[in-house]
DNA sequence: ACCCAGGGGCAAG
DNA sequence: CTTGCCCATGGG
């Protein structure tokens, strides 16, 4: 591999990194700056290759999930008109391998809240309890010892409202031992959202989140209302619980059915429009 | 002024 | 098993 070149096929940037995944990244012009972990990286896209920040190419492929095989995952995706037109819009979303506290603790406050107000949040717990970097103008995610640190009043300025109190009290039990994040990995999925629902301000959506973008499990479909819109379309109207769009989401999505519902979110977020039955 | 946002939790029917 | 309500904030 080339310095600073990284091979990028089936990949689109832009889309990726605003898909609603994560929260802090910036662009100038065509050129995208954030960090990965507590690593400053560069990246811009030239075709099907990537010009990142030299030293940080392994770290990169593995973030933005380069490794994945995306014709294969396509062939599994349904054949509806609205996976299709999906799919058309949003070709080159990945699914990113975050770091597993950061994730959890953005969509811990991402309850109720637009993309654009996750960001505003992400950015201010960083700027109030993150640690400086040198080469980046974000600063880290605060870990856990951080954020219980804060208590939860300094949360509130963050403008996180009645979600300073779930962030916090997790934080504290991610910081003393109540919860092994790491441990999770080695469960099986149903064991796996049980754990995570245990903590404040987690339930199953917000655990689906974590699970698919932290933790791999790209058949795991976090349901939110624009999901819950789509499916319900999908379904063609009559009466559709939340149980009955959870259990349509995991029998008809197929193997990669949280990759499916990436591109139906950004797709029907992007479009403002739901598509035609 | 009103409405909604990548919800969760708990009480009540 | 469902429905209703509250939590609190920012942007359209």
């Amino acid at each position: 591999m080339k310095a600073g070149l990284v091979p990028a096929p089936d990949f689109d940037l832009r889309m990726t990194l605003e898909s609603g995944q994560v929260f802090h990244w910036s662009a100038t012009g065509d050129v995208w700056s954030g960090l990965i972990g507590d690593v400053p990286v560069s990246v811009e896209q030239r075709g099907g290759e990537l010009v990142v920040t030299p030293g940080t190419e392994e770290l990169v492929t593995r973030y933005f999930a380069l490794d994945h095989a995306l014709p294969a995952i396509y062939a599994t995706f349904p054949s509806d008109d609205f996976t299709r037109a999906a799919l058309d819009c949003c070709r080159g979303i990945r699914v990113i391998r975050q770091p597993r506290w950061e994730c959890l603790a953005t969509f811990i406050t991402s309850s109720m809240k637009q993309v654009r107000h996750i960001r505003q949040m992400s950015l201010a717990l960083r700027a109030s309890f993150g640690r400086e970097v040198v080469g980046s103008d974000v600063r880290t995610y605060p870990d856990a010892g951080a954020i219980a640190a804060a208590g939860p009043e300094m949360l509130r300025q963050c403008g996180l409202g009645f979600r300073a109190n779930n962030l916090w009290k997790t934080a504290c039990l991610v910081r003393d031992g109540g919860i092994d994040l790491d441990a999770i990995a080695g469960l099986e999925t149903p064991r796996a959202t049980e754990e995570l629902c245990r903590l404040p301000g987690v339930g199953r959506k917000i655990a689906n989140c974590v699970l698919l973008f932290a933790y791999e499990r790209l058949d795991v479909v976090p349901v939110d209302v624009w999901i819950a819109r789509v499916l319900r379309g999908m379904l063609g109207g009559g009466p559709s619980t939340p149980a009955q769009i959870e259990e349509f989401s995991r029998t008809r999505l197929g193997s990669y059915a949280g990759y499916v519902q990436q591109y139906l979110f950004h797709h029907a977020r992007i479009s403002r429009t739901l598509p035609a039955k």
